[in-house]
DNA sequence: ATTGTAATGTTATAATATAACCTTCCGACG
DNA sequence: CGTCGGAAGGTTATATTATAACATTACAAT
């Protein structure tokens, strides 16, 4: 039904290697702030993970629920400072729709983060597609602004959750 | 300086007469409820008329505080179900990056909102370019994806704004 | 007049985010 | 080594945004 057939995957496979993703936006995370000689700590790499831990964006204070069950304990500053720390280096992104975060999965490159994020299953993809950029850019030199940041967030439904009739709430 | 010399304006100009502005947005609200038989009561008029004091974008509080000035007694549930009827009927928009309420000039017709939001002066203006819905039509059928709702929000300078060498806080 | 529904009022509270100030950690340099 | 300075984190309180739940009022249709 839906049309997937022919459809390049942005949303993750429902069975994927969830374990690989993080570790892997660990590693990166690792790798850049290394070279950046910014500083990676134990508290901001946990808060890295739970950010991680779906491909759903994570609320501040889910991540901070998850940072007491697993024995850590912390304030909402000690969550919001290492989530404005992820963010300046690019290793997360802000869905402004949702008051949620979510992992980048390219933060070798800055970039504006375009999103679809499905009402079904939760899960937020990021596209940063060519001619979405190009034509936000014609649209905004036509009228002579000069933009600096950008919010593109598409709700809507993933080629799974169409195939399964789902519609309104998701779980994770 | 600004690349503002052949540009369409689609932000108000600084002298323009504002009052007018608010006056069309109400008759324009009037029209189109009573012929949808929608009822646009004297608190939605009042909060609509709130909404357009600026085309800045205005938070629910300070709608909120601005009736108690005006002597009208009323609590916040009252001010977000009048917002919620008004976005119901197209007559404002969200804007999601500032968690504030902008009326919307053409609201005669459904249609996404596309933002360009000055962070010199506050002012968003609505744009709703084709290509940018085109583009983002074509990204998002590319990988299957349903879209249902849109946030199109740029951030950025208005071109008075960049000629002003204004550059973060404003005021109204 | 009556009645059913929509609108509003009212109280309390949930959910998201930050201010302000203090302590601790950690690397750089003498 | 020691100590100094700045960044990170801890702690408390509070600001800001939004909604739940339930009572009351207004209003159109009969």
């Amino acid at each position: 039904m839906a049309g997937k057939s022919n459809a390049r995957a942005v949303f993750a496979a429902a069975d994927h290697d969830h374990d690989h993703c993080i570790d892997s936006a660990l590693d990166a995370a690792s790798g850049l702030c290394a070279r950046r000689g910014a500083r990676l700590t134990a508290q901001r790499r946990r808060v890295l993970a739970l950010v991680w831990r779906s491909h759903a964006p994570q609320g501040a204070y889910a991540i901070l629920e998850t940072l007491h069950r697993d024995g850590h304990s912390a304030a909402p500053p000690t969550v919001y400072r290492a989530l404005d720390f992820l963010l300046a280096e690019g290793l997360i992104h802000r869905i402004e729709s949702l008051n949620a975060f979510v992992g980048c999965p390219t933060p070798h490159t800055p970039h504006p983060g375009h999103f679809l994020i499905c009402d079904g299953c939760g899960a937020a993809a990021e596209v940063n597609d060519r001619r979405i950029g190009a034509a936000i850019r014609r649209s905004a030199g036509d009228v002579g602004f000069q933009v600096e940041r950008q919010t593109i967030e598409l709700r809507g439904l993933c080629p799974e959750c169409q195939d399964s009739g789902q519609e309104p709430t998701h779980g994770d």
